[in-house]
DNA sequence: TATTGTTATACTCTATAACTATA
DNA sequence: TATAGTTATAGAGTATAACAATA
């Protein structure tokens, strides 16, 4: 047995490479099943995210979206061209500066989203019995560690 | 607001609803950003996932991997011959069945599997310094969820 | 006839490099 | 000269379909 536990400074360190681990794994399996389980047919996961992140803020330009989903700006212009082909995003010019474009979503995302949230609700339902309140708890309070895991 | 809070039986089905969507987005995102900080270089998450199964489990048939892994049958023959190549697994044949096969990882893998978590350590040092131990704590928790997750 | 694994092929997503336009 | 975005191209990883061998 390991002293850390014992040790303020670097306590849980061998925990802390075991959940590592043991996230890595977790990770890609839950991605891998995740693109496949899609609530909507014909939008990727990182299309759906990019869609998420305009409702929450409104809009904004390619390379703030490029930076946000860590995908590099020629992946974005990609993204947002197929997103603005099915009517989900629209382009206009920046106001400040003529080299940006601002994104922002349509009311067809809207609609979209909504109708999207109503799918997944099923497929939580079928989540829902297979995990305890518990274990949601700790779901729950995860979620906005990962979202910094991966923007550090 | 909703009422939900106040409804035993269907408490937290909002706030499941946020962390699932939360999750999607978080899990794409450090999946896309785990894929590119390997700790071995030549290996993909999935290989390292796949030795990661060994180390624990000791062998495997391939069948029994793809299901572990959530890929199918003929990724998993590629993984395998690749890690084969690379003299990580071995197969063998199946005492019972001589349609399966057995692998099983080599000294190599393990030597490989120790040197690549003293790499993974430099990362987490660097991780470390941004997550408090709340947060740390949170993580460590939620793992083996995570984990369930990507089975259910 | 069902199952395990493989071969051959194609697709999805993302990256890198080179380019254009604007600052 | 530096930055935002795009175009063109390539690569990694995985899937589907068809097949062989064994149960």
């Amino acid at each position: 047995m390991s002293y850390a536990k014992y040790m303020p400074d670097l306590s849980h360190g061998d925990e802390n490479d075991d959940a590592v681990n043991a996230l890595r794994s977790a990770v890609m399996r839950l991605g891998r099943r995740l693109k496949h389980q899609r609530v909507d047919e014909s939008l990727s996961p990182t299309e759906m995210s990019v869609l998420g992140t305009l409702a929450r803020c409104g809009s904004a330009t390619p390379g703030e979206l490029a930076r946000k989903e860590h995908v590099q700006p020629p992946s974005m212009t990609r993204i947002v061209a197929l997103l603005e082909a099915k009517g989900l995003v629209r382009l206009e010019p920046h106001p400040d500066d003529r080299r940006q474009k601002v994104v922002s979503q349509t009311a067809e995302a809207e609609a979209m989203l909504e109708q999207s949230r109503r799918k997944r609700n099923v497929w939580l339902a079928s989540l829902a019995e297979g995990l305890d309140e518990d274990e949601w708890a700790k779901l729950r309070a995860a979620a906005p560690v990962l979202e910094k895991l991966a923007h550090l």
